[in-house]
DNA sequence: ATGTGAAGTGAGTAATCACTCACTTTTATC
DNA sequence: GATAAAAGTGAGTGATTACTCACTTCACAT
């Protein structure tokens, strides 16, 4: 019952495992690095700048990572992974099945579980929505490790539910993309005015407003 | 009954203006900056390039615009005018009140209208998304012209149609950013793979779908 | 026709870029 | 503790960058 959240975990773990080979000024490395991509840009960041914060020779850079575009990929690549890995699990829509009896409770808990994750990684998030247009490898990376693991995993649950008659008659394509954009609208509009003191943005009342919000759009009309 | 859509033409019309007081060789340059801003992103493109492009001397670009930034605030800046002008005229709402009985009619108007306006300068609007968060001064101008603008204008009708109980208990931040970011998501989606020939894309199901989307998570739910 | 300011040019400049390499220091193995 | 491999260094490299400036060409009012 527990073992696909065992694989799950493995899967994140194997890649915090690459992490922990890494030398203390390697991590310092991929910090500084992944910082600074989020605040100026990929191509605006330079790899002096990188060593400066990092507290490193520019040359340390070089012996870890053959060039640029090789450590805005080790930064990127990764939380590709992590996005998914709640998906890849085997039989991800059965498993959940006997956990979440209604689709209601299901799709709740899998946003919420992966507005949390883009929170929690937000400044790499951040990267990786800026460089994926410009950067023809890393579309067919998004492209297969993210695009197409989502889509197919998750069409198979969207199709249950729809069959259940629990959801509206859309492609599953389109049921997704109108889900994903709204906690994107969430989590960036969150990302800019949540953390000002004086906002009023009431985080709770936001996220249950945009789940609601998801709810309301997908669900079968109630008959009157 | 008309004035006002003259108002919001003559908004248009002066920002076109100031093209038509525009050297041949200036038009080439911002045209190529453009696409190449859009293709490369702004840090990474070159005036070297553009220069190029265009098929003027590298030269000529400073006679026009003192740095590489004026050229891009020239090409940012009326589109962020030009995205917010319906919604600049004068009694916004009270104007569309006569035309446009019911939130649902008012509503789809200007979704529709403004989903062509993205759609009709994607690549500048790229340029947008993609430069704002990196540089504060054009921050400033989104904050100042299109949130506030936006924002302001659109409060006065969420909250009337809200009073009405024709609309959700939402503040209207919230109703816009709901409103917003699945439209965003429909044109970002439209813009990847709706121009591939293979396309499964069902453009006007999708738009319907979207604004259906949209409709039903704001609407208060029917009494059974 | 002529004078004048704007438009256009392209070689030149200092600064910065990503990356290399000969060298030193650290770490691990026996 | 000797040895070798890996990690770290920083001065140096050629290429590219945004931008300048002395100069030429053009458009147009008189």
């Amino acid at each position: 019952m527990e073992e696909p959240i065992e694989e799950w975990l493995k899967e994140v773990l194997m890649l915090d495992h690459a992490e922990s080979k890494m030398t203390v000024k390697q991590m310092k490395i991929v910090q500084a690095a992944a910082e600074i991509f989020a605040r100026k840009g990929f191509a605006a960041a330079s790899t002096s700048e990188i060593a400066q914060q990092a507290g490193v020779a520019e040359g340390t850079i070089f012996r870890h990572y053959k060039t640029k575009k090789d450590l805005l990929l080790s930064i990127v690549a990764p939380v590709m992974s992590r996005l998914v890995a709640p998906f890849v699990i085997r039989d991800f829509g059965k498993v959940l099945e006997n956990q979440y009896e209604s689709f209601d409770q299901f799709l709740r808990a899998v946003i919420e579980n992966r507005i949390e994750f883009l929170q929690r990684h937000m400044s790499i998030i951040k990267i990786m929505i800026q460089e994926v247009p410009f950067h023809p490898d890393l579309q067919e990376q998004f492209q297969k490790i993210v695009l197409a693991q989502v889509l197919s995993k998750m069409k198979v649950v969207v199709d249950r539910f729809r069959a259940e008659g629990k959801l509206l008659d859309l492609p599953s394509a389109t049921i997704i993309r109108l889900t994903v954009s709204s906690i994107l609208g969430y989590v960036a509009v969150r990302s800019l005015y949540g953390h000002q003191e004086d906002a009023n943005w009431d985080d709770e009342a936001e996220r249950q407003a945009t789940i609601d919000f998801i709810m309301r759009g997908l669900a079968v009309p109630s008959p009157k």
